[in-house]
RNA sequence: UGGGGCGUGGCCAAGCGGUAAGGCGCGGGACUUUGGAUCCCGUAUUCGGAGGUUCGAAUCCUCCCGCCCCAA
């Protein structure tokens, strides 16, 4: 069959391409081209011109077509403009999760379709199935450490229903061997990380130059003394413990932010420990949404390790889970994904925690 | 300028004659397809200043400088 491969020029995405170009599939290398890189600088770590240009090798070596989308101004209307407006609230944004639902999933599968394909494969660690009565299923990739599963929450079915991760039964030294093994120039090369779009990690600089409502104040402790004062709500996350500046005896974490009036409240880290979080914007995988309090893991940031409790919906947007032992840092902003063992049963957006 | 206390790295702070603990902060690294956390490493040739005593002082003595408290 005809399939996109959505190209970042790592190794995963192009041993995805390569395996199913391997399996005798017709493959088209998509890759995306973000933002203007009219500069000489380096920048982050995905979809650079060094890495467009990587995916192009690949694809020329294997035989396949590759088309790179000029997708910058929807990059800038989705993903950046969220990142952005999320931290001057003061919030914690995922522009990687972003990234998969409104462009990954959605721009480029409509640009598939154009192409004559009905699916769009990447090289997310991640698993999809058919369940029995036909539901597709979202499921942690076989290399647990890899997994991003927590990145695609926000599938729909339509997507899911379309989406190929080939490595995602591979665990990462596997996905480097067959690289080797297919000669891929990219074989050795460093795994990415970080804000791809901000070059040297200053994310703090970047919303300062996207934004015209950056919110000064203070930072108080849990009494609401103030110990110091700062540049911007958009500076911190809660659970953030470097960069306070405020020398107290002991290690003083961000509690809470509060957009409105400037504070970042500040306390020891047992102040950090909440026992339930409501999340909005939930999409339901595995199953509909459940009215009655549900057993499940629950993941809160990348690398989490999932905390047992239950989870149960609270109207059509949002969902609310209790925490079977206290977590430190819910962060408003991040996921909250549920999990049934490997299978997502749904996510959505923390915004709130007691 | 009556009485008392104190001045140790950016902050806090041990040490009170034997050759500068520790915490916080900060810097670097590891880890990581978000941010954060975590872990590791580093961070005062010098103790407000100048003399003196001593084999040897941040630690004892003298003077000076600067803070704080009480009393006026």
């Amino acid at each position: 069959m005809r399939i996109v491969v959505a190209m970042s020029g790592g190794v995963d995405s192009s041993v995805a391409a390569a395996l199913l170009a391997e399996q005798g599939h017709d493959v088209i290398g998509l890759s995306m081209q973000l933002y203007d890189q009219s500069g000489t600088q380096a920048f982050g770590s995905c979809c650079t011109l060094d890495d467009l240009h990587d995916a192009r090798r690949v694809a020329s070596a294997l035989g396949f077509p590759h088309y790179i989308l000029n997708l910058e101004r929807q990059f800038t209307d989705t993903v950046i403009t969220n990142f952005v407006a999320e931290y001057a609230s003061g919030r914690t944004p995922i522009p990687c999760a972003h990234c998969n639902s409104d462009l990954k999933f959605s721009t480029l599968i409509d640009r598939a379709r154009g192409l004559g394909s009905q699916h769009v494969a990447t090289g997310h660690y991640a698993r999809v199935e058919q369940a029995g009565d036909g539901r597709w299923l979202l499921k942690r990739s076989v290399d647990r450490e890899k997994d991003q599963s927590y990145f695609l929450f926000s599938l729909t079915q339509d997507q899911l229903a379309g989406a190929l991760f080939p490595v995602g039964t591979l665990t990462k030294p596997a996905v480097r061997a067959q690289a080797r093994r297919l000669g891929l120039a990219v074989a050795d090369k460093a795994d990415s990380q970080e804000i791809c779009f901000v070059p040297d990690g200053d994310y703090a600089a970047f919303v300062e130059s996207r934004s015209s409502s950056l919110r000064r104040g203070a930072i108080v402790d849990e009494h609401g003394r103030t110990l110091a004062t700062h540049s911007g709500v958009h500076r911190f996350t809660v659970g953030q413990r470097k960069g306070l500046g405020v020398a107290a005896g002991t290690p003083l974490y961000v509690l809470s932010i509060d957009a409105d009036n400037g504070d970042v409240t500040v306390g020891p880290r047992s102040s950090l420990d909440r026992s339930t979080l409501s999340a909005s914007a939930v999409n339901w995988i595995s199953r509909d949404a459940p009215a009655e309090w549900t057993p499940a893991t629950v993941q809160i940031r990348h690398r989490h390790r999932p905390a047992t409790g239950r989870v149960r919906a609270i109207d059509e947007d949002r969902a609310e889970f209790e925490f079977d032992e206290p977590q430190a840092a819910v962060t408003p902003g991040q996921a909250a994904v549920f999990y049934d063992g490997d299978t997502v049963i749904g996510g959505g957006w923390i915004d709130a925690s007691s």
